[in-house]
RNA sequence: GCGCCCGUAGCUCAGCUGGCAGAGCAGCGGACUCUUAAUCCGUUUGUCGAAGGUUCGAAUCCUUCCGGGCGCACCA
């Protein structure tokens, strides 16, 4: 803010150009609202009836291109709708405001006022009878040019879209478009859960004990509290506590936050979905699942099937079910038997090439085998069925099998989209969950699921029978999409502080 | 955290077996009243990511650091 670093020559020679408009009495920045009659794109759409009554019509924009010559200048104006061509002709604007344009450069914003016209070459265009600086740009924009599907430089430089986002948004197209079905994916969620009478809530961000997942939390200070809080790595105990306060239907789509590392695959912050369905199990919330990811992908991408990573992927319901050990047995040759032990087990893991001297639970093993082995080869729509206890603290035990839970996640393009449980209400079996997870965190794993006492009261209250959902909704972004980081689907994905 | 790759003008990129830092676009000046990658004439722009080293000489070779991408690890 107070650097006296002498400015750059283009921003010397923008400054120089506001103060030149202000010397005539224009000031770009003084405008508050311009009244547009037409977007840019029903300007195009509405043309023969616009052109045949000749009516005034009135469009707004930022300068994407500009073509100034001795007594005429074409520009385009881009608005949230699409670009339009915009001619200004001196005999028609005047020579007082045709003398403005060589203080308007590509970036500024303009209103301009006049009538729809085809030119020779047959663009649809307003010819200015008047325009309006309505706020100038003082650094350069870094547009490319284009001609029809073509486009010349732009902005290319990873680092710069993602900080700079708002300059990604007005020069790539198609990072819009991502961006923006991105957007369209959540309200479609919202959409869907609200028609059928679910509850949207807000849940507490910062939490005495960072629950309902396997992952370190973000650690902060209050400082009247004198005490340390966590921001929350999922939503679900809350959400549970919701359904214990008789809520029934509930979920939350927000921000949770993991203190782990960076990659294409995760961000610090991200945005999770959960659902809670009481009076329903595990079958209800893989039908919810089916039909809610088959509605997003319809209203998205316009058809039950989308292109992921060179795959065509069908979300039509249903979905096969198929058993995680049976999955197990198929794609990597290993039993139950093998998980008798902790030593059989990253026997197991050994015998397929995992390395295993980091791993102290049955269900870690089991759960990375599974990945290896299973992933890969999950491009349709699965729901992977009956997870081993050990890896699922918050799940109903399987009946007449308690060494498995009322689990599945679903998998789409290799990837887990959705994890979910007929919720475990049980609160004396809760209660030894806890401490089989405290036991493991003594062992020295980190991400054992935190002793919540406070939930355990909850639940001893009494809670109904649940389903449970979560979905990553990040994930399910690039999916439909197609793109192969989740940065092109979140706006201002983390990065390195500057400097 | 580890490994590999990248960082040159406002933007997109050449230059990299060491020898005067370049092109196109943007900008600036001029011409041009239907252009659209406007065209034509002229022209400016650099801490070559940073610091140190080798060398008569470094954008180029070496080291360290900063930032980014990808892979691995952790995870969703």
């Amino acid at each position: 803010m107070e650097q006296q670093q002498p400015l750059d020559d283009l921003f010397a020679q923008r400054l120089a150009k506001l103060q030149a408009l202000r010397d005539r009495g224009i000031d770009p920045y003084a405008p508050e609202r311009f009244d547009r009659t037409h977007l840019a794109t029903e300007i195009l759409a509405q043309f023969d009836a616009l052109s045949e009554s000749g009516e005034t019509v009135a469009v707004c924009g930022r300068i994407v291109s500009l073509r100034v010559m001795g007594k005429a200048s074409f520009l385009h104006l881009e608005d949230v709708s699409g670009r339009v061509q915009v001619y200004l002709k001196l005999d028609a604007i005047g020579a007082e405001q045709f003398a403005l344009l060589e203080y308007i450069d590509i970036g500024d914003f303009l209103g301009v006022t006049g009538t729809v016209f085809r030119t020779r070459t047959g663009e649809i265009t307003v010819q200015a009878a008047r325009f309006e600086i309505l706020a100038k740009a003082l650094r350069p924009l870094p547009i490319g040019k284009q001609k029809g599907d073509e486009q010349w430089y732009g902005l290319q430089d990873v680092e710069q879209r993602y900080r700079q986002r708002y300059l990604d948004l007005v020069v790539n197209p198609w990072s819009r478009a991502t961006l923006l079905k991105r957007i369209q994916v959540t309200r479609e969620i919202r959409r869907f859960l609200e028609d059928r009478g679910f509850l949207e809530v807000e849940t507490p961000v910062l939490q005495p004990l960072a629950g309902g997942a396997a992952a370190r939390p973000f650690i902060t200070f209050h400082n009247a509290l004198d005490t340390h809080l966590h921001l929350r790595i999922s939503l679900e105990l809350y959400l549970k506590r919701l359904v214990v306060g008789n809520l029934e239907k509930v979920f939350e789509m927000s921000k949770v936050f993991r203190n782990e590392g960076i990659s294409p695959r995760h961000n610090p912050e991200y945005t999770l979905l959960e659902v809670y369905q009481a009076y329903t199990d595990l079958d209800g919330i893989m039908e919810l699942t089916e039909q809610l990811v088959y509605h997003v992908v319809c209203a998205v991408a316009g058809g039950p099937t989308f292109t992921y990573a060179g795959h065509q992927i069908d979300v039509t319901p249903p979905w096969p079910r198929v058993p995680m050990m049976a999955r197990l047995e198929e794609c990597a040759g290993v039993t139950r038997a093998d998980f008798a032990t902790l030593e059989s087990a990253r026997e197991a893991g050994r015998r397929l090439g995992l390395p295993m001297e980091e791993e102290h639970s049955i269900g870690g093993i089991i759960d990375k085998i599974f990945e290896k082995a299973c992933e890969p080869g999950l491009i349709q729509p699965t729901f992977v069925v009956d997870h081993p206890l050990e890896l699922s603290p918050l799940a109903k035990k399987k009946p007449g099998d308690p060494w498995l839970t009322r689990r599945f996640e679903a998998f789409l393009g290799a990837q887990e989209v959705a994890n979910a449980f007929s919720e475990l209400n049980d609160p004396l079996d809760q209660r030894e969950r806890f401490e089989a997870q405290q036991a493991m965190a003594r062992a020295g794993d980190q991400e054992a699921h935190p002793y919540d006492e406070d939930f355990l009261r909850a639940l001893e209250h009494g809670m109904p029978p649940t389903g449970g959902l979560g979905i990553g909704v990040d994930r399910l972004a690039a999916l439909i999409t197609d793109v192969p980081s989740l940065r092109d689907v979140i706006l201002f994905p983390q990065l390195r502080p500057e400097k």
